[in-house]
DNA sequence: ATCTAATCTTTCGATGGCTAAAGATTTTAA
DNA sequence: TTAAAATCTTTAGCCATCGAAAGATTAGAT
């Protein structure tokens, strides 16, 4: 048995249901996948933190000014529209709105012509918080993507438009048939 | 003043800050900026999605499943190195064991040693669910990154590096003025 | 030996996020 | 006209996530 000690569990884990043949190949992708991973988890949680410290000091997470921002951007929008904009479900846009209006920041107003709707609107305060308020995405981190050379900004940013539509394409096509107790195969073949 | 309905908010909101001297050159930085952020919503959303679906057709979630994978490899290891190792709070990380305890594939033994310390264990249930669990990251999505060209693997995986990178170091450089020395430790050292 | 500082985990209180179901209204079709 | 279908928002219940503070224990210093 060869030593994994030191390798990601990802392959560990699939080193395990491969055949000698393949190995040193899938070896390959199984370790940039899994640092994918790994990365994105960084991320993740960067912009994690980069809110509460966000919400500490300006009194407004980033979800929560994300939606302010759409609404400013939307003028007098449906909740739904907001969700759309802002990528978020109905339901957390909700929640989120529950807590702005709380504040005063924003006001809901039921449609007049369709009693179904309710329009979001920024109050006087909430509008000039969003006038006065810092980026989503912290300063010193647009500063220094900002220093890198152009190639390296567009490769970033292609990269990333190619993660994303990889794993909306996966979300879409992936079928749901897993069962913990009897799936048998993991990364090498999964077919929908 | 420039019309702005189309743009995007981070754009507007910038834009409004910045002189007109340099704001070509900006409006470039802005707009990438602006995209790099969409894309990440997009793939957190991605991840968010899929975790759901995990936990719908397998039963546990993304992190859950993580973590059972993380102690797995590493053994008998105590709480706050399972939590660096997948990179988490402790306090999540113990929320999520609770958790996995309930269902009884995980065990909790204090330290004899150190009584301070808290270690975590597969049961013989946790091992057989994490040795058939299929992949944190949806199948068809390490399925599609596969078929790409080892350029482009290298590509994305060392532009997700790069941009972790940037976010943790601005994570730092913004770090409030209150605890300076506290801040850093989560990333500067995390080779467990 | 004891008091204090460091270390480790858990608890607490929030927020964010989702799906599914419930409520409310409007639209469509019989 | 009226019942069913579609549309829109909210509610309910769950999990993930964090920081801060509380508890427990060990290590260090006097």
């Amino acid at each position: 048995m060869v030593s994994l000690e030191d390798e990601p569990f990802v392959m560990r884990y699939n080193l395990a249901l491969m055949g000698d043949s393949t190995q040193l190949v899938k070896d390959q992708t199984m370790k940039r996948v899994d640092e994918v991973l790994v990365s994105l988890r960084r991320i993740i949680r960067a912009t994690d933190i980069h809110s509460k410290k966000l919400s500490k000091h300006s009194g407004l997470t980033s979800p929560q000014l994300l939606i302010l921002m759409a609404i400013d951007k939307l003028g007098d929008v449906t909740i739904g529209t907001v969700a759309k904009d802002v990528n978020l479900s109905q339901a957390t846009v909700t929640t989120i709105l529950d807590r702005l209006e709380k504040r005063g920041l924003v006001q809901r107003v039921r449609s007049e012509v369709d009693r179904r709707r309710v329009h979001a609107k920024l109050t006087d305060e909430g509008q000039k918080i969003v006038e006065d308020a810092p980026s989503p995405l912290q300063e010193s981190f647009v500063e220094k993507f900002d220093t890198l050379p152009e190639w390296e900004q567009t490769m970033i940013l292609s990269s990333l438009q190619k993660l994303a539509e990889l794993m909306q394409a996966s979300d879409i096509d992936a079928a749901p048939v897993l069962h913990v107790g009897d799936v048998t195969h993991h990364y090498t073949n999964s077919q929908n």
